[in-house]
DNA sequence: AAGATTAGCAACCGCCAATCA
DNA sequence: GTGATTGGCGGTTGCTAATCT
C-alpha cells in the first residue's frame, strides 16, 4: 500500500500560477491564516495541491520577501554559510532575511557554483580543485571573476580554520551574520518587490484585509539582534510586528514591508 | 533575421521527520 | 508501538528570456 498522495491528482492544476490564483491565495491567507495546507486550496477556491499553495506562498507571495538579485554581501554570506552547513538551504535562508531556500538554492546553482568552479574552488568542499594546467578554467587564466568572490573564499577559509579552533560553528556564523547586517542595496531590492502590474494594482486597491496570519517565520535572526518581533493583538489574533531595522540609514518596520507589498491596512 | 544554445527561475517530485490517533 | 497524515526540505525539471552564431 503506497502513501496517499498529498492531494487528489484529478482536477488539480499544475504549472505557473495565474494572477487570479495569487489573489485568491493571498486573500485567503491574509484573512484566515494557513492552519492546514491540505485543506486550504478547497477553502480558498483553488484547484491546486496544498503543497503547491504552501510553496507559492513561502517562495513568492509572502509579504516579507525581498525580490531581486542577491547583493554582494548576501552572496558572501551564502558562501560562508554553505561552507559551514552544506546544502542546508532552508537553514541558510533563515539567516538571510526575506530570502527563501528556493531562491538561494537557485542562485547557488546558477551563479555562485559556476563562479567558484571558474576560480578553481570546489563548490562542495570549498577547497581548491585539482586543475588540469592546460584547462582554460585554470584560475590563473581567468581574470573575469570578481574580486569580491576572491575575498569571500579567503574569508571562508579563515572561517573554517576558526571553526576548527576555539570558535564554535554558531559563534562563527553569528559573526558572519553580524557582518551582513548592513546591506547596501536593500531599498533598491525592496522597490523591485511585486512588479506584476495587475496583482500590484489589486493589492493597492481598497479591499480590506484583516490579518490573522500567524507569521510564524517572521522572527529573523540576522545579526542575532535585529529582528525580535513583538506580538500585537489584532482582530483577536496576535500579530507580530518586527522591531525597526536600519537599512541605508532608514528605519524599516514590518508595516513598511506591508506597505511595500501594497497592503495598507492590516488592521493596525 | 532566424535558429541554436545558454542562463535563470518557478514549480514539481519524492523523501523524511514530526505529530497524532 | 504502529500506521496515517502533514509539513518541510533538497534535488530536479521544464519553461522562458537572453545571448550567441
Amino acid at each position: 500500500m503506497g502513501r496517499q498522495p498529498c492531494c487528489d491528482k484529478l482536477g488539480v492544476k499544475k504549472g505557473p500560477w495565474t494572477t487570479e490564483e495569487d489573489k485568491k491565495l493571498i486573500n485567503f491567507i491574509l484573512n484566515n491564516g494557513h492552519c492546514c495546507w491540505r485543506a486550504l486550496p478547497k477553502l480558498a477556491g483553488l484547484r491546486r495541491c496544498g503543497k503547491s499553495c504552501r510553496l507559492r506562498w513561502t517562495n513568492y507571495l509572502r509579504p516579507d520577501l525581498r525580490r531581486g538579485l542577491l547583493s554582494h554581501e548576501e552572496e558572501q554570506l551564502v558562501i560562508d554559510l554553505h561552507a559551514h552547513m552544506g546544502n542546508k538551504w532552508s537553514k541558510i535562508a533563515s539567516r538571510l532575511r526575506g530570502r527563501t531556500d528556493n531562491e538561494i538554492k537557485n542562485h547557488w546553482n546558477t551563479r555562485i557554483k559556476k563562479k567558484l568552479v571558474k576560480m578553481g574552488i570546489d563548490p562542495v568542499t570549498h577547497q581548491p580543485l585539482n586543475q588540469d594546467p592546460n584547462s582554460t578554467d585554470n584560475p590563473k587564466n581567468s581574470c573575469s571573476v570578481s574580486d569580491d568572490i576572491s575575498m569571500v573564499t579567503k574569508s571562508s577559509s579563515t572561517k573554517n580554520i576558526e571553526t576548527n579552533g576555539t570558535r564554535t560553528e554558531d559563534e562563527s556564523i553569528s559573526t558572519i551574520t553580524d557582518q551582513n547586517s548592513s546591506m547596501d542595496n536593500d531599498n533598491h531590492q525592496l522597490s523591485n518587490i511585486y512588479n506584476d502590474e495587475e496583482l500590484f494594482s489589486y493589492l493597492w486597491s481598497d479591499e480590506s484585509t484583516k490579518a490573522e496570519t500567524p507569521w510564524s517565520d517572521s522572527n529573523y535572526d540576522v545579526g542575532g539582534t535585529l529582528y525580535h518581533d513583538n506580538n500585537v493583538s489584532c482582530a483577536g489574533a496576535d500579530f507580530p510586528i518586527c522591531s525597526p531595522e536600519r537599512i541605508n540609514g532608514v528605519d524599516w518596520t514590518f508595516q513598511d514591508y506591508c506597505q511595500d507589498f501594497g497592503v495598507h491596512d492590516f488592521g493596525f
